[in-house]
DNA sequence: TTGTGACACAATACTTTGTGAGTT
DNA sequence: AAACTCACTTTGTATTGTGTCACA
């Protein structure tokens, strides 16, 4: 069958983004809402609802620029397409759906296949905003929805789509950078995602705490194992039988169903002894807790990326995994075993997506031609990844899992000779090629997991990782390889207890550099995580005693402890600021001398910062351009410098490398004024830069010379180490000392000369003139104007002995002018209202002499419109006739001369003993004897 | 095929201290 | 006559981030 698909309106990268957040959001606030109804969930889910909204409008206006290709990408990793041109040529593409269909048999709980599932998953019933985003999604769905039938087996439906597209266009693609609004949006989405994770986490977290789920694990676990509650020092060995009973007894199937809360899921997975990953890792986690061992649940949190075309430059693969997975779906690390009682369509599934990461990844080179290299060896490297996980597993449970590991190389082996078959295979992917899958270990990225705090482990006790989904245990240092091997980078990973949470990336992440840029400003993740660490504290963090004596306290300790104390004395020599981070850590090691006791806590943010500071030398140059602990120099700014020039930790193609902290950033002597700092006496520059041609040549030309040595034609720079505190002259006899300006430059109140004060007042400097008080115009700093920097001043520098006499006569002064102002105001308004009256009356003079109808009755009334004024003659019978002036004061002389208006042979007359006044409101009636009176208000 | 380094290019950050005519 | 306002014009360079390409 065929599907023509329009490439309409595709969404961008951001709104790709924004919907895995959202089914995130969704799936968390789902949940959420059963436990907490109606208050901050719903509050969350108008505020995330209304980001969705933005997001998608924005969206909509960044696909008029390249949208066509962001949405295609989003589809299926096809190459580029450009915008739509007037030659336009139809190019069909192929798209097999062999590998998703093939081997489909089963059904999840809603009778559904996976490739529905998909597009349930793509457009969730619940997504109203999308809903109202009309044809894009309609013109998606449709594409989708009539895939036919997986379960009929219908093993080679094509599905084909067209687009219109230029082939010239692909070639020249436009490089468009993203703009500062998109990044501003794609780290708000970010950063919705990751609080919506972290809620997920906290919620899978407490329901791990359920006694009711506990005490059904416990019933559930044989005798023997129960003792492991009793075992003084638990080591990752004991856990090991654990595990594996655990393991045999709970099977991985698919997906989760998002739509029941998390709780009941998991109650329905421990009722059938199968869930997605994430519910088996949960039911070890609560499993573990029954057994009063300290568990957290952990979790990679997948986020949208920070960087708005990230979605886009990755992989395409990416995109594909997670539209189809989502986030808190099956793609974690899953090692399968036959399993008997479920049906091998369930395997299939989760074949199907695992290979969904490589098959269809590039699903039109497929289509045309046979398996790419790169995927075989990708799919090689799961397999090798799980592979050294496995044995890593199998050598840790001590022979127990020999069965598993056996099963696992022999399926590494023969589905590595299947791969070579594939590969020499012409076809395309066909069903045998994804039958090879079935009943071997599929691969995802790990993450989900558990960490069981292990007292028996070193001296002081250590976090054990333990994937009881996969029957791993201390598995940690080969999370990496495994999620890099997914094309997964462990940006986030969190550990979730007593409904708090804490960052252990380091534990899991051994190359920081690669994704520290990948992470969201630490200063709003500590923040956002500060509250949750208490909490996760509390729950995990009990004390730790070292009862030995201090000298075999060091020898007790293991030597990755000692490595680590080390370590972070090495630390120390580094930087200040570390140390200041560190004050901690060595509080902590302080303690654990003395007292032989600290928290496990502490312990373990000394290991991670630990880890921080001992990471691996890149091996590649451009990464230490930015890396926060070493530095080559090749990679410093001008700006920068070494100092002091060493100790060298390492080389890196033949370039020394340095720690970070050698490198210094020098600024002129104008900069470091600014802080508050003057170069020390005899200190000669750290650098002298020449100054770029073009501005020396106009200085040359301007001075008439050009100094090679320290004069215009260069940049003096000095270090932070060549400073000293500002000592400015102090203030005599009050004369304030000023600069070469004849001014104060007050870029701080460190920048004040001592015995002065800065007086930030406005029309300041009259009255200091006045009082012939010396005095400096304040410059604040600068402002870009009219295509140059012009200095901004904000008030005057005086000695401070005249401050109170200043401010005295600045009150006065100002006193003065705002009765001034008044008066002037006043005057003002009064003019206007004589003005505006003057003009109405003679208007009303002309109308009655030169007007159609100069009757009496035309002649009596008087209208402005919009106007406060309003009077009308007693013949109306509309009431009173008003003359409002809303300020002003209308002095009586002129009001009397004004009103005494001739009407043809009338003049108008107020007399005193005809006038009222009314003291609340403040108004006087004036009355002619003919009847026509006025209002006037009395301010 | 992939990783690395060099390079190009665009966006962003930093720089930074009038003048003359007309009006009050 | 002094003080004030306003228009004039819209820098130029360095740094950083990112994509492309050549090469090992």
């Amino acid at each position: 069958m065929r599907t023509r698909s329009q490439l309409k309106g595709p969404q961008t990268s951001g709104n790709e983004a924004a919907m895995k957040a959202k089914h995130d959001f969704e799936s968390t606030s789902c949940a959420a809402s059963e436990h907490d109804p109606g208050t901050l969930t719903n509050i969350s889910v108008e505020a995330v609802g209304r980001l969705l909204k933005r997001t998608n409008s924005r969206g909509s206006t960044g696909t008029k620029k390249h949208g066509s290709k962001l949405r295609r990408d989003e589809f299926d990793g096809m190459p580029d397409v450009g915008s739509k041109g007037n030659n336009k040529e139809t190019v069909k593409r192929c798209i097999r759906y062999d590998a998703l269909l093939d081997g489909i048999t089963s059904t999840d709980a809603k009778g559904k296949t996976p490739v529905e599932e998909k597009v349930v998953e793509q457009n969730p019933p619940s997504a109203s905003p999308d809903k109202e985003e009309g044809t894009d999604d309609s013109d998606w769905e449709d594409g989708l929805i009539s895939v036919p039938d997986s379960r009929k087996h219908t093993l080679a439906t094509e599905v084909t789509v067209e687009f219109d597209e230029s082939p010239s266009s692909v070639k020249k693609r436009s490089i468009r950078r993203a703009s500062a609004e998109e990044k501003e949006l794609a780290e708000f989405v970010h950063k919705v995602h990751l609080l919506c994770l972290i809620a997920r986490g906290r919620l899978v977290d407490s329901a791990c705490n359920d006694p009711l789920i506990q005490a059904s694990l416990l019933s559930l676990l044989p005798t023997h194992l129960l003792e492991i509650a009793e075992v003084p020092k638990l080591t990752a060995e004991v856990l090991t039988s654990l595990v594996t009973w655990f393991h045999h007894s709970f099977h991985l199937k698919g997906s989760p169903v998002p739509e029941r809360s998390f709780k009941s899921s998991l109650a329905y997975a421990l009722e059938n002894r199968e869930g997605s990953v994430e519910e088996i890792n949960a039911l070890s986690v609560a499993l573990f807790r029954a057994l009063n061992l300290t568990t957290r649940f952990v979790s990679i949190l997948d986020v949208a990326s920070l960087k708005p075309d990230m979605d886009i430059s990755e992989c395409p693969n990416q995109g594909t995994t997670r539209r189809e997975t989502g986030i808190f779906n099956s793609s974690t690390l899953m090692v399968v075993r036959p399993n008997p009682v479920s049906a091998d369509g369930l395997i299939d599934s989760l074949a199907c997506k695992a290979i969904n990461v490589s098959a269809e990844a590039c699903p039109t080179k497929k289509s045309e031609g046979p398996k790419r290299k790169g995927d075989l060896v990708f799919e090689m490297q799961l397999e090798m990844a799980l592979s050294a996980t496995a044995a890593a597993a199998c050598e840790s449970n001590s022979g127990t899992n020999l069965e598993d590991a056996c099963g696992n190389s022999s399926d590494f082996s023969s589905s590595r000779k299947r791969k070579k078959i594939n590969k020499s295979e012409e076809s395309p992917v066909s069903s045998q090629g994804i039958s090879t899958a079935v009943g071997s270990r599929r691969v995802g990225a790990p993450l989900y997991w558990a960490e069981v705090y292990c007292n028996g482990e070193n001296l002081t006790g250590k976090w054990v990782h333990v994937d009881a989904a996969n029957a791993i245990v201390d598995g940690e240092q080969n999370v990496e390889a495994a999620a890099v091997a997914c094309r997964k980078s462990l940006r986030y990973v969190v550990a979730f207890a007593g409904h708090g949470a804490k960052d252990v990336t380091r534990r899991y992440c051994m190359k920081w550099y690669k994704i520290a840029s990948q992470r969201v400003d630490p200063d709003w993740w500590d923040a956002v995580l500060a509250p949750l660490k208490k909490l996760e504290s509390g729950a995990t963090g009990g004390l730790v005693h070292l009862d030995v004596n201090p000298e075999s306290a060091s020898e007790g300790l293991s030597t990755s402890q000692k490595c680590l104390q080390e370590d972070v004395s090495l630390g120390h020599k580094f930087s200040e600021e570390t140390s200041k981070q560190h004050n901690l850590n060595i509080n902590v090691e302080s303690s654990a001398r003395s007292s032989r006791a600290a928290t496990r806590n502490s312990l373990e943010d000394m290991e991670l910062e630990t880890r921080a500071l001992t990471e691996p030398l890149p091996t590649n140059q451009q990464a230490y351009k930015n890396h926060p602990l070493y530095a080559i120099e090749k990679w410093l700014t001008k700006y920068q410098i070494l100092h002091p020039r060493g100790p060298i930790v390492g080389y890196c193609s033949g370039h020394p490398v340095y720690p970070r902290t050698c490198v210094q950033t020098l600024q002129t002597k104008q900069r470091w004024l600014r802080e508050g700092l003057q170069v020390k006496a005899n200190e000669s520059p750290a650098k002298v830069l020449k100054r770029s041609l073009k501005l020396g040549k106009v200085q040359e030309s301007e001075t008439g010379f050009f100094d090679e040595d320290g004069g215009e034609g260069t940049i003096v720079l000095y270090g932070k180490w060549q400073m000293e505190p500002l000592q400015l002259p102090c203030a005599v006899n009050g004369i304030v000392p000023k600069n070469e300006r004849g001014q104060v430059d007050v870029w701080s109140d460190k920048c004040l000369p001592p015995g002065t004060v800065h007086l930030r007042l406005p029309r300041i400097v009259p009255v200091v003139k006045k009082l012939e008080i010396n005095f400096a115009p304040a410059m604040v700093g600068f402002e870009f104007r009219n295509g140059r920097s012009v200095p901004v001043f904000e008030g005057i520098v005086v000695c401070t002995e005249f401050k109170d006499a200043i401010l005295d006569a600045y009150q006065e002064e100002e006193a003065i002018r705002r009765a001034e102002e008044k008066k002037r105001n006043e005057m003002q308004a009064i003019s206007r209202w004589y003005q505006l009256l003057s003009s109405i009356i003679t208007r009303q003079r002309l109308n009655n002499t030169y007007g159609e109808n100069s009757s009496s009755q035309a002649a009596r009334q008087i209208h402005v419109r919009d106007g406060p004024f309003e009077a009308q003659t007693p013949n109306s019978r509309e009431g009173r006739q008003s003359v409002g002036s809303p300020q002003g004061y209308l002095q009586d002389a002129k009001m009397d001369a004004l009103f005494s208006v001739h009407n043809e042979d009338h003049e108008h007359v107020f007399p005193e003993e005809d006038q009222s006044f009314d003291d609340e409101s403040s108004v006087r009636i004036k009355r002619c004897p003919c009847g026509f009176s006025v209002q006037v208000e009395e301010l």
